[in-house]
DNA sequence: ATTGACCTTAGATCTTAGTCTAGGGTTTAT
DNA sequence: ATAAACCCTAGACTAAGATCTAAGGTCAAT
């Protein structure tokens, strides 16, 4: 059994972290000890590496709660139901991603038109541009 | 000269966002009515503009405040100063998108190993692969 | 003269994912 | 037996960019 601490240590996160997932239903300890200490099982460990591995990959906690609600019952939840989340997820991502590249790409516009240098700002390029009301698009 | 309703529509924003502005120190209007009503000369509409603009780009608030102080100081003030603010964004939002990238690649994987069927997920490739902890890069 | 649309302020609320503090209890080692 | 290191709770605070509310004042038209 892990204290909380060792187990944010062995997971480096923190044990604040640890205890906001508590609160907001991720995530609870097993056991707690006779002075109400949180004690965690292996099974609590895999646990919160499920959770971790989620973020890694994009998920939300909330979105996380849902995989973990499919995934503590698998046998009656289907491939197509974590899929699901799988794919709306990559679509968000795909949706953002689009948008930077607008970003990147405008903002990479407005820095090769400008030289740079030293001299006043008064004819930048730059400043220009962004003077320019842009139709929405 | 224009009330806030009338600029806020004109710009398609809405009048308690011009009011944070004004609050955050982007955006003032030039005067005041006898009754306190804010009003916009077209000089400020077109600062709101410089702002809406800049937004647009992908710029924060408190960048476009940084902005703004180049564009108001223009002959003081050169281009090298404005191109670092750009590609300062730029770098950020190149960042961005390799962790976005990095997201989508893993997603997909995910996505193309599971079969997505109606079957049930005791052994599902995406259940799978987030319980199985990602060592940090 | 009264309705409705508009304006004013200060301050609360939202989202996300925590971090930090205060005030106190527990465990471990010296 | 006492200090260090750990744990507990509740609640406040952070960033960013708004949005919403309450309580009230103003303006145009009927
Ligand atoms: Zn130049
Ligand atoms: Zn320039
Ligand atoms: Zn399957
Ligand atoms: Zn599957």
């Amino acid at each position: 059994m892990f204290k909380i601490g060792e187990l944010a240590d062995l997971c480096n996160i923190s044990a604040d972290t640890l205890r906001f997932y508590e609160k907001n239903g991720l995530f609870q300890a097993s056991k707690r000890s006779g002075a109400g200490y949180r004690l965690y099982t292996q099974a609590d460990k895999n646990r919160l590496e499920f959770i971790l591995t989620s973020k890694s990959v994009g998920f939300s906690l909330k979105e996380i709660a849902d995989l973990l609600s499919i995934n503590l019952d698998k046998s009656n939840r289907t491939c197509g139901d974590a899929k699901q989340l799988v794919d709306d997820k990559l679509a968000q991502v795909k949706e953002k991603l689009a948008e930077l590249e607008r970003l990147e790409s405008s903002l990479q516009s407005l820095s090769d038109a400008c030289c740079g240098g030293s001299e006043s700002a008064l004819h930048c390029t730059i400043l220009e541009a962004l003077a320019t009301p842009k139709k929405p698009h």
